[in-house]
DNA sequence: TGGTATT
């Protein structure tokens, strides 16, 4: 009755008033009909202004997609009508995501390893813009059955070298995903962090240190831009989060008045910390739609202020949406900062290691924590990749040696708990004396 | 005393 590889299509943008019987017409000139059913609702059986075609002949379905797809507007539709194969048509995922490979393993060696399963569609090594691979590929099958035996056969099989653990495959992303995943790694880059992590303990002699920095800073104030940088990318962190452990410092520089007198910080006592608003309108930040403080609306999952409005996304959307709102500026602060990487290098004198770090401590707290000192390009806080704790130790960088040593000088030593930080330049690649 | 990556 109808051929094996038939395709079953789904019909979009349907009138309501129109059935089965007035669709026939209209998809019959293309071939026979197998089987055409209206979708309605399972409870009410509305009309849902779309359908299921199958034609007999794979042909006709081709030739019916060809010809109608978003080719005409059906009368009484505002968007033309939708001919495609149906989700439950699809062949199914066939496009795997292949991790942990050597990064000096070609396309082609790639596809020699992935042959044995399937016929390849595509295979792609992912590349940096210096063309270094990235160690992971694409690798598309004609089908998924291929792709499933290659898993099967290959997720977690052998380790390459050069690669840290065993071979990862698995299907690639859906384009959904990806976007998560995108929304994910802005969330980290901006280093969304829970005030509650910070120990107390440790806040007010951070404070101390800070101000102790900042002192030095001011006596260069007027002849040094980069303290001018520094002070402001403060005072925006301090924005978004105002009980963080950068907020003491940055009340503790910030000028009362537009006069051209240096803060007297030194001889100063460290002042309470402002309310969040105070902060917020000096940095000119949006104040949120319910009064919230931007930060309480950053920790606060669930209970978004634009839920109630837009019930339709998703819960890592409505975050989304409510980050890029209020973090904007930090988000450009954090770009600014990568440009300054001039693509490559990562100059010798820049990086410190810093050790004895609290067990608890994540990356953007570490970068939270070395921000004052200068412009940081990135922080790393080691992590153990089979328990996923922390090392208690880390690297940042900054984009220039003195900032680096401003950091050394300042929290060399710097007690947490129990514990001082250790925190000296990064030893060299080649240098592996442990002292 | 560094890099687990998603066209």
């Amino acid at each position: 009755m109808k051929e094996a590889d038939a395709i079953k299509l789904f019909i979009g943008q349907i009138p309501r008033n129109l059935e089965e019987k007035d669709l026939k017409p209209i998809f019959e000139q293309f071939g026979k009909i197998y089987e055409l059913t209206v979708i309605k609702d399972k409870y009410t059986g509305m009309h849902k202004g779309c359908a299921f075609l199958t034609y007999c002949a794979r042909e006709s379905a081709l030739k019916a997609q060809n010809a109608l797809h978003e080719q005409k507007t059906l009368p009484g539709m505002n968007r033309p009508i939708q001919v495609k194969p149906a989700d439950s048509e699809g062949r199914g995922d066939r496009k795997l995501f292949v991790g942990m490979l050597g990064k000096q393993l070609s396309d082609t060696d790639v596809k020699k390893m992935f042959e044995p399963f399937g016929s390849i569609e595509e295979c792609t090594v992912l590349r940096g813009p210096d063309g270094a691979s990235k160690g992971c590929a694409f690798v598309k099958y004609q089908s998924n059955a291929e792709a499933q035996a290659a898993i099967s056969a290959l997720h977690g099989s052998r380790t390459l070298p050069g690669a840290s653990s065993s071979l990862v495959v698995k299907f690639a992303d859906t384009e959904k995903e990806r976007g998560i995943r995108r929304m994910q790694q802005v969330a980290s880059q901006l280093g969304v962090i829970s005030p509650m992590s910070l120990h107390l303990g440790a806040y007010n002699a951070y404070t101390q240190a800070l101000v102790q920095q900042q002192a030095l800073v001011a006596q260069s104030a007027y002849l040094s831009p980069v303290a001018t940088v520094a002070a402001v990318q403060m005072q925006q962190l301090a924005a978004l989060n105002p009980n963080s452990i950068i907020a003491t410092p940055i009340a503790s520089i910030t000028p009362s008045s537009g006069t051209n007198t240096p803060p007297a910080i030194a001889a100063t006592p460290v002042p309470a910390l402002p309310p969040p608003m105070a902060v917020n309108s000096y940095s000119q930040l949006p104040a949120p739609p319910n009064g919230q403080s931007a930060s309480e609306t950053l920790y606060t999952n669930g209970v978004h202020p634009y839920q109630a409005q837009s019930p339709a996304l998703d819960p890592l959307q409505q975050a989304y949406t409510g980050m890029q709102h209020y973090t904007g500026e930090a988000s450009e602060l954090l770009k600014c900062n990568l440009n300054f990487v001039d693509s490559e290098e990562c100059p010798e004198g820049c990086n410190i290691f810093i050790y004895h770090l609290p067990q608890e401590f994540t990356d953007s707290e570490m970068l939270q924590m070395f921000l004052p000192f200068g412009n940081v390009i990135s922080a790393k806080v080691f992590v153990d990749r089979a328990t996923n704790q922390s090392k208690c130790f880390g690297f940042v960088s900054f984009d220039n040696p003195a900032s680096a040593q401003a950091a050394i000088q300042s929290m060399n030593g710097f007690q947490i708990g129990m514990k001082r930080l250790k925190v000296q330049l990064k030893r060299p690649k080649d240098a592996n004396r442990p002292y």
